[in-house]
DNA sequence: ACAGTAGTTGCAGACGCGGGTCATTGCTTA
DNA sequence: TAAGCAATGACCCGCGTCTGCAACTACTGT
């Protein structure tokens, strides 16, 4: 591979690790701020919901929110102890522990959702305003159109 | 703002917060486990390697890195520490620091330059064969082609 | 068939580390 | 004197690693 193909991918790299900063820390402020959660609890809630029966393992979840899976017993406890979501036994194999939102965290939900679209989109348009970022945005965007 | 765009937004961003992650994640293995440094780290010091000057302060350091001027302290000190970068004070504004790569740490970042890359590149071929990354890794490659 | 045993999987707890925030201090510059 | 830059320390948080425990699976020999 010639080097300048590499150093483009390095440089790919730097933009969307940047991007991702941006984004991050400005949905981490709001969503701390309006509605006392993180963004990997807004993104376990998101899962959890967008999930067709409403339910998921421990595992599943932790590959959704990229965190280890002691992370994420951690982050599921959070959020069952402020009554968010539960967890109850998966009936086929005891080991199993499957956790869905209670209607709390759907309620949380749903009053996040527009907060983190807001966010999100003031931070895409924020981006879109710097050149090197620009680039990148325009590509996300045009993903899913 | 029609729903359907938010959504194509939340989804993009959703996608390049998985990609981020995987690429993270691997990075931060093989660069911790192999040369002992952090992603931050090898950022930071990739960074100063690249300026024209071969030295920042520290507050360009902390957006570069986007962290807080108290954990860019920390980490400066680190690498300080490690031999691998050095502090002097700025000459024409002796409030602002300095800082410039030592052989030890240019050396480092060369021995670990490899590392990154080769990790950086299997991350995306790696993501290139997962349907719902594919499109971004594509769109990345193509940014500074 | 069946009990025994080893290995695997799913979750939870303990520990250390790096980062964020806030407040304070020491210089330096305007 | 007021404002700016960096260092430092206290404190809290959340994550990763490693370890442990319980439940399940598979293989073994009788």
């Amino acid at each position: 591979m010639p080097a300048d193909a590499i150093e483009a991918r390095a440089q790919g790299w730097r933009t969307l690790a940047a991007l991702h900063a941006r984004i991050e820390d400005g949905l981490a402020r709001a969503l701390s701020a309006e509605h006392g959660v993180s963004v990997s609890e807004y993104t376990v809630l998101d899962v959890l919901d967008r999930q067709d029966e409403h339910h998921m393992r421990m595992q599943q979840l932790s590959n959704a929110a990229v965190l280890s899976q002691s992370a994420t017993t951690r982050l599921v406890t959070r959020l069952e102890d402020r009554g968010l979501l539960a967890r109850f036994l998966c009936p086929t194999d005891r080991r199993g522990i499957y956790t869905e939102l209670t209607p709390e965290g759907r309620e949380l939900l749903e009053a996040a959702r527009p907060t983190h679209d807001r966010v999100l989109t003031a931070a895409l348009d924020d981006a879109r305003e710097l050149p090197e970022l620009a680039p990148l945005v325009d590509a996300l965007q045009a993903l899913h159109a």
